[in-house]
Formats: C-alpha cells, structure tokens, sequence
DNA sequence: TCTGGGGTCCTAGGACCC
DNA sequence: TCTGGGGTCCTAGGACCC
C-alpha cells in the first residue's frame, strides 16, 4: 500500500514559544540567539523580512536591530524543551507510529487514513489552541517527499499549511517540484547545490528525474537514496524509538576570554559532568574520553593554539569522579599558559549498554557498585532538587567564565520562580 | 567587545594480515 | 629487469541535519 507520511514541524519555533507569554512579541520582529548570544538561530517572519540571515553573528546587525526595533532574546532551553514536549504529546495522539525528529519537528505514519488535508487542518487547530503554537504539515509517501511538502505548506500561501502531494495528480506534483530549488531537498546543502547546479541540476523535479546509479558514482549512495524517495520509493524508515546515542558531546563558549589552568579545570568538570549525566540517562557506559580546548579562531592577530587528547579509558564506565579525573588529568597536558582560551568541550565515545559492558579483570566489583549507588544517588536529588544541586568542587563557584546570557526570558513552564503573573 | 551546540553517516586512504 | 592480490579495520575529514 501506498505510505503516508506527514512531517509537522513548528513555525520558527524559539521566537514562536516566547510569544505565547510575552504577547507583546508579536508582529514585532525577534530573534533567538544561540549560546553566549553570539549567533542569531531563530528569527520571526518580521526578522526574515528585514533581511537577518540564520546563523549570522548577531553583532554586525547592531544597527539594523535599532533602526527597527527589533526584539532580541537569548536562548531558553528549559523553555522550550518543555513546549516540544507539549506538542510531541499532543501530536502522539494522531497516529500510532510518531518519530520525533528534533526539537520542533516530528513524523507520523498515516498510511490508510482518510482525508489527509482536512486531518492535518484538525493537528494545527489543536496545536495552535492546546500550545499556543503555529505549526505546518507537510504529507507525502516517503520522508524526503514530507519533507518537501511541508516546504510548500510553509512558503506557499495558497496551500494554508497543510501540504499533501499525495492530493495532488502526477503532472501537477511535477509543476510544483519545478519551482522548489534544488537546495531545499532534504539531504542537499551548500555544498551539494553548487555541484548539482554545476551538473545542470535546479530543480527539485530536475533531481527527482536524475539517473540514480549516475548520481551515485558523482555522489555517493546518499545522494542516490534522496532520488529514490523523491520518486516515492522508502528508503529511509520511520524510527519509533530512537536508537541509544553513539557519541556524547558536551561543549561552551566562554563569556570571557579564559587563560587561567583553575578555570578551565571548572569548565571541564561541569561539562564532564553534564555528559556522564546524559550517558546515565541512556543507560550506557563510556570506553572512550576526548578533550579539547581552543583560542578564538575568530581572531587571527591573537596568538593560536587549538589541540584535544582521546583516551581510551581502561575499562568503559559511567563514574562521573572516574571521567572528571580522567578529563582533567588531559587537560592539564593539554593547557599551555599566556593563551585566551575561547572555548573548551568533552565528549564520550565508543558508548555501549552498561548492562553489556565487560569489566576488567582489576575492577573491584564492590567499588564498582558503590559507585552505581552513588551515581544514582546523585542524579536522583538533582532531578528532584534541581541541576547541580550536588556537583564536584572542582566546578568551582565563581563561574568566571561562563557564557553570556544577557536577556534570556523566565522558565514559565518548569519553574515556580518563572511562574507568569496575572494581574 | 561581540561569530552556538549536538548529532549522524559516508568515503578514502593507510596499516596490517595472510 | 622484474615488485601480488585480497581482505579487514581504523581514522580523519567531509558532508549533512536541526
């Protein structure tokens, strides 16, 4: 039978979450920043029309933000996380089969429903009264062709955002891809656009109509696989339920410039600590530990230094004490005076189910289970007490050097403290 | 003054083995 | 002068995504 598979993603999804309780914000262009409000990661449709590029560094539009007014935020995760949950949950109840793709976006298997249009209409109703959020659907017989269709959904009136290409007769589909940039498919970014353009490729029909064993010998299979579902044959399935992490990153700009040893040391730990927190929740174990640190590279006339270290821990492990001294004794090999480091990050490796993990002949079993006890331990008052509320000393207290966060707004949503007034 | 963070997959090439 | 062939594993780098 033939698939339907429909792709909701949320309309410019930071800016969108801090209108629902700050009203004021809109019809008035906003943006979200990243981290250490450096880059610019969401933007209202004002904001797009003013011409603020995603991505771009948000202090060379200084001027452009006065002239007109423009509303900057920075970034709330807590926030937001909490409203893609609220739409995740609301979404579930549509269709058996949901996979939540990212923050702002999820599929749903809706093969053999009926009236997919009207359906979908009924998903951003509910979306839009139950979490104040504006959605788009997109409907199509693959992920890549969903993909597509929510594209139109969003930048094509007409279709009042809800796409389906399977309503749509095969020529008319044609006409449609036609319009759509090459660059807009999923899976092709810039560097694939220009040497599909070089190729004479334009189009999203131009590529739907490509020889797939040609592509894939100028490309490789991923291209090829992109082809095939342009022309509605699955190769890439629905994944339910999201396969255990196989990397683990944890990183941050400074809000300073840092050149001290004991600072970074704080840095590293609680990054270390954020990443054994998260290999905890997934139930795995670590057998590999990369640190780095770097100067700003953004500054060439600064003196440049940039070098990371990966251990192969002697045996995989999920000790936050064991990684965070493993990580600082890298570190301390890594650290070279007279730099201004910008930025500092771990990751862990090689993950493995704990369930699963070998330990090694010398490994205590009984230090190996107090350490469990103690983890857990930990993990639990912090999810109760809130994050860090028992943390290593070496994170340090002062905080020096941690990021900017100039205009964040309150955790309407996940704390008593950000509780939005009425009055 | 000020340029994010966290992921995945694929490929080419080198090392090594028999 | 002549310098095999086939296979695996690992890593770095490049591409993409949100």
């Amino acid at each position: 039978m033939k698939r339907s598979i429909a792709l909701i993603d949320v309309n410019n999804f930071y800016v969108s979450c801090e209108r629902v309780f700050n009203p004021k914000l809109n019809n008035q262009p906003v943006v979200v920043l990243s981290n250490n409000d450096g880059c610019v990661i969401s933007r209202s449709n004002e904001a797009k029309v003013l011409g603020i590029k995603m991505g771009a560094p948000w202090f060379k539009s200084q001027e452009l933000a006065r002239k007109h007014h423009i509303e900057s935020l920075s970034s709330n995760y807590a926030l937001y996380a909490d409203m893609s949950n609220r739409v995740m949950a609301i979404l579930r109840d549509f269709s058996p089969n949901q996979e939540v793709y990212s923050i702002d976006e999820c599929f749903l298997d809706l093969t053999g429903f009926k009236d997919l249009t009207a359906y979908g209409q009924e998903m951003r109703n509910r979306i839009l009264k139950w979490a104040g959020l504006p959605v788009c659907v997109g409907i199509g017989s693959t992920k890549t062709l969903a993909k597509l269709a929510n594209h139109c959904a969003k930048k094509m009136p007409e279709f009042n955002g809800v796409c389906d290409f399977g309503a749509l007769a095969d020529d008319e589909l044609n006409t449609l891809l036609m319009k759509i940039e090459v660059g807009e498919v999923w899976g092709v970014g810039r560097r694939l656009t220009s040497k599909l353009l070089a190729l004479g490729i334009k189009t999203a029909y131009d590529l739907k109509q490509a020889e797939p064993e040609y592509l894939k010998q100028q490309f490789s299979v991923v291209m090829a696989k992109t082809v095939s579902e342009l022309n509605g044959t699955v190769c890439i399935e629905l994944e339910e339920i999201a396969p255990p992490r196989k990397q683990i990153l944890s990183s941050r700009s400074f809000g300073q410039p840092v050149r001290d040893y004991s600072s970074l040391a704080e840095a590293i730990t609680l990054y270390m600590s954020r990443a054994a927190e998260k290999l905890r929740v997934q139930g795995s174990v670590a057998g590999l530990l990369h640190v780095y640190i770097r100067t700003n590279p953004h500054k060439p006339d600064d003196p440049q230094y940039a070098n990371g270290m990966t251990i192969s821990l002697p045996s995989p492990t999920d000790d936050t004490l064991q990684l965070v001294k493993t990580a600082l004794w890298v570190l301390k090999r890594l650290y070279k005076r007279h730099y201004a480091y910008a930025k500092a990050g771990v990751s862990l490796g090689d993950l493995i189910p704990r369930t699963s993990a070998q330990i090694d002949l010398f490994t205590q079993t009984q230090s190996n289970r107090r350490s469990q006890k103690l983890m857990s331990t930990i993990d639990q008052i912090n999810s109760k007490m809130g994050r860090a509320s028992i943390k290593l000393a070496s994170e340090g207290m002062r905080y020096d050097w941690k990021m900017r966060s100039g205009r964040k707004s309150p955790n309407y949503t996940t704390s008593w403290d950000g509780l939005l007034y009425v009055y």
